[in-house]
DNA sequence: AGCCCATCCTGTCCGC
DNA sequence: TGCGGACAGGATGGGC
């Protein structure tokens, strides 16, 4: 499932290569993506325009053209978005195409469970649903605005807390499970019931393994593969995500466990995470 | 405020 | 070897 740093590699990886080129068409090619999503604008809308940059928000993607016309894309759970040679062929699962006239591949979006959406919007539109749904950004935010939050929110349990795009914008089951290992947190533990010193390892390991997996061009699982259609490296590095009954890596002794946790699959290790 | 559940969707996996 | 059902999960919205 495509978080932060499975984004951020997605945008870094298109960024360099689509600004400033020119859209020469653009088209959904299922119906369910364009009626699912309101939109404002119209695929037509965006032909002939030049996109001036393109980067992420927590999840999300958003395309800036110009003339103010943005693009907001978010991959949900097996969403794609990759370049792709013009000529090849696409599959059923292949939902919207964007082609350039100065630029010899195309870009597409695939998502086989189609939780993912592409929404037309002004710039402006795009900014002002930002700005309503998503908190801060994990990689940017200083610690006294992080134990804040915590304290705001003190009566969700840590994993949830993690989880909330409200709270923080980015973070999925997969990196919630990671650094709550890595700061060595049961993820039911009330966000409120951190100390000051637990806070700040927490929040020291929340950046360290976002940027170690941004490092590591995030983690392949599910149907996940960056811009050029390839996989990522961090899945190499899980220390608990998906490893339910194998032994720990730190103590060596407990196995990990796997439980319901607000609603997610939670990998823990009941030695290591009080 | 926060929890839980259902919903959207389809490929995969398990048991018979 | 095949079939049916359970399951996975980001975000949302409803009910408690």
């Amino acid at each position: 499932m495509p978080e932060l740093p499975e984004v951020e590699t997605i945008v870094r990886g298109l960024s360099p290569l689509l600004k400033g080129k020119k859209v020469r068409d653009f088209f959904f090619l299922s119906s369910h993506l364009w009626f699912r999503q309101p939109s404002s604008l119209k695929p037509d809308d965006y032909r002939a325009k030049v996109i001036r940059s393109i980067r992420r928000r927590g999840k999300m993607v958003i395309f800036e053209f110009e003339e103010g016309l943005g693009l907001l894309v978010h991959l949900k759970m097996t969403g794609q978005l990759y370049l792709a040679e013009k000529h090849l062929p696409v599959d059923k699962h292949t939902h919207a195409r964007m082609t350039f006239s100065d630029f010899n591949r195309e870009l597409r979006f695939r998502d086989v469970r189609k939780f993912g959406f592409l929404s037309c919007l002004q710039l402006k539109e795009i900014e002002k649903k930002l700005n309503s749904e998503l908190g801060p950004e994990p990689l940017q935010i200083d610690f006294p605005v992080f134990r804040r939050l915590l304290q705001r929110h003190g009566q969700k349990r840590i994993k949830g807390w993690l989880l909330d795009q409200k709270i923080l914008a980015g973070i999925g089951n997969i990196y919630s499970d990671e650094i709550l290992f890595g700061a060595g947190f049961h993820p039911e533990r009330k966000a409120a019931s951190l100390s000051e010193l637990e806070a700040k390892r927490l929040f020291r390991v929340m950046k360290k393994v976002l940027k170690r997996a941004i490092e590591l061009k995030g983690s392949s699982v599910s149907d996940y593969v960056d811009s050029q259609g390839e996989k990522g490296g961090y899945q190499r590095e899980h220390q608990v995500y998906d490893r339910e009954g194998e032994l720990c890596r730190r103590c060596r002794k407990a196995t990990i466990r796997r439980q319901r946790i607000c609603g997610r699959s939670s990998f823990y290790c009941p030695k290591c995470q009080v």
